[in-house]
DNA sequence: TGTCTTATGACAGTAACTCTCAAAAGATTG
DNA sequence: CAATCTTTTGAGAGTTACTGTCATAAGACA
């Protein structure tokens, strides 16, 4: 039972069962707050279901609020958006990348019904929505940094923050009007409007 | 500060004395948290320091971090900002709101005092720094009945949520901003550089 | 003064974490 | 294959923010 994986980048044994373990807890975390709702879920239910002990789920994730809202979209919103021409307007940018990624979570079924159940989380309970807004504040973080890049300025610069937030604060309440709307608009179209209010200001 | 009970002229001994106790909660607490930092002081601390007990800081304060958070100034905005002319453009009505607000507690020197150790608290503890902005978006859902009344349009509209949260946002950044540089520039000017930055987007 | 209402403190309980430590499981080497 | 080393796990004890209840104290009012 001896599997050569020094010159192959094939993940052990090990590698494989915390991934397992980590999607497992997810798993039954989602299913238990869509059976009982997130506060009367606990973590020690959760660690029963995941077929874990409570230590290992504080080991995974260190709050039960990341169990839900961990979001690895990040990085490919970053390569997305680097790949965007440098001639074309940021919001113009923006668009587009965001846009791919909807269309991306849209096309696995399992994805966009987990981002529906976050996005309605995030309407109903208040935690998770300010959680929510911390990650959007990591994510405009790493947006600075190639908007700064792009326009030759510091990546600190306070315009470039501003405008960033700004950006951010604005799509994330797109999501929230969505969730809060049952989901039934197209959210590539909500977006859409969003940053077309930004770039035009509000219509008198 | 003021007391909602319009119905009674004075404010009976009652009144005053649950003033004087949440002041004094929030005075100990402020205290507490530049002495020792914010997680290492406690709710017990607090109400030892502050003379009451534990049940009743939770009695007036929801959450630790409401001790902290706790923002009156959304009312006095909501005025100021029903007070601009109606012709004036959205985004100078809230420069020349903020700008009133800020320089008003810049006026008190213990007010000014209060939000720089707030400000630089919000930097510090990521957990002040999500409440904050949650508190940021209650104030956008305030602003937003005020623009939707101006323009003519409905408060829920997607088009002034997501342009007041935008703007919400850029505010926040700039607060962070200015307590990440130890509150050496003048708030007002960076509002203005923000609020402008909004108004003709990112200069390329 | 007496009664009615409201604020308070004591206490018990819950649940989200944190820390520590020994045992189990995977990785590695002879 | 066995022995050893490293990493992961679970168990358990402890902290703290918060919740709910109830008797008592303090202010309001007649």
């Amino acid at each position: 039972m001896c599997t050569m994986a020094a010159t192959t980048p094939q993940p052990g044994l090990r590698e494989r069962k915390k991934i397992k373990t980590r999607t497992e807890i997810r798993r039954a975390t989602y299913a238990l707050i869509a059976e009982q709702g997130y506060d009367a879920t606990t973590v020690e239910q959760i660690a029963e279901a995941a077929e874990v002990s409570p230590s290992t789920v504080f080991r995974y994730f260190p709050t039960k609020e990341d169990i839900v809202l961990t979001d690895e979209y990040d990085p490919l919103l970053a390569r997305e958006l680097r790949a965007r021409p440098a001639g074309e307007p940021v919001l113009e940018s923006l668009r587009y990348v965001i846009a791919a990624g909807v269309r991306m979570a849209n096309a696995d079924e399992s994805d966009a019904d987990e981002m529906r159940q976050r996005t309605a989380l995030m309407v109903s309970v208040p935690a998770l929505r300010s959680r929510m807004m911390e990650s959007m504040s990591v994510s405009a973080h790493m947006i600075c940094e190639i908007l700064a890049e792009r326009c030759g300025r510091e990546s600190g610069d306070l315009e470039i923050r501003a405008y960033t937030m700004a950006v951010m604060g604005a799509l994330h309440e797109t999501t929230v009007y969505w969730a809060e709307h049952g989901h039934q608009d197209d959210l590539v179209e909500l977006v859409d409007r969003t940053l077309n209010t930004l770039r035009d200001g509000l219509p008198v």
